[in-house]
DNA sequence: AAAAACTATCAAGTTACTATAAGGTCAATA
DNA sequence: TATTGACCTTATAGTAACTTGATAGTTTTT
């Protein structure tokens, strides 16, 4: 099949699977004589398999280290794991970096009213302050 | 004061001030006769400012709009609250997707036990189920 | 005088695409 | 047959906000 339907079968843009290709997460399709690529159903697969990681936000480099692992069958899947409890801890940081940040903007917010003129705005004055380390 | 003495009085790498100023988020500081970067206060202030922004994740382009609103101080400060208002917005939504992707990455985690082989990892097989939609 | 410290500019790398440009190929239609 | 339109190709640049590196000129210290 050529990449137009591969686009389809996949839900992933022509130029990302090209991108993929070039980034060596793809196993290079066969080219015909007028340079089109044909792709086969393994490609689906792996281009599902790398949809999927990046669903979960695995980044290319942490798909590119699974797709090295299966290739290795018979290695123990700890390292599988152990990249997944990274990546959890990864989720699980910028969670909490952010809730902190929510908490200090809904506080900032209520540093001024509604209808002042910018230079009594409580927020601009708030983010002016010097009271910090 | 030069380069070196704002950085330490403002928390912010000499690179990273002078990419302020190429984005015209710093006002342009005099220069001496070698070339050299003169500052004053104005510009520490300035320089904090940012950096307040930058911590809460404000990007540089909400930052320019609160840099041009401060120099119209007698508008209606209404903008603001909506620019804070609107980032508070991103804020929750990426609190949320993070926390459904954490529940995805968890459940995934659950699919795959300590000692198996790499080709009977449950996590890699779950990558790679077709359902989906 | 030589070395260390400081400053300058410019270019490239980072992440994972996305968009644009310019052009070759193929099938169907007028 | 000519041409339209859909499809494919490569290459380049842009995105966000820096960060790193290269190269070079200036000032201060030893
Ligand atoms: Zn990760
Ligand atoms: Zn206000
Ligand atoms: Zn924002
Ligand atoms: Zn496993």
């Amino acid at each position: 099949m050529h990449i137009g339907e591969i686009t389809k079968l996949s839900g992933l843009d022509a130029q990302t699977i090209r991108f993929y290709e070039y980034q060596g997460l793809l196993t290079m399709p066969a080219r015909q004589a007028n340079g089109y690529r044909t792709y086969t159903d393994i490609h689906v697969e792996q281009l599902s398999f790398i949809r999927r990681c990046r669903m979960l936000e695995l980044s290319l480099t942490d798909i590119r280290a699974l797709l090295k692992l299966k290739s290795a069958p018979h290695e123990s899947c700890e390292v599988i794991n152990t990249l997944i409890n990274g990546h959890i801890a990864e989720v699980q940081a910028r969670i909490t970096s952010l809730q902190t940040l929510e908490k200090q903007l809904t506080s900032l917010m209520s540093c001024c009213a509604d209808g002042r003129e910018i230079e009594d705005c409580g927020i601009l004055a708030s983010l002016h302050e010097k009271s910090e380390h």
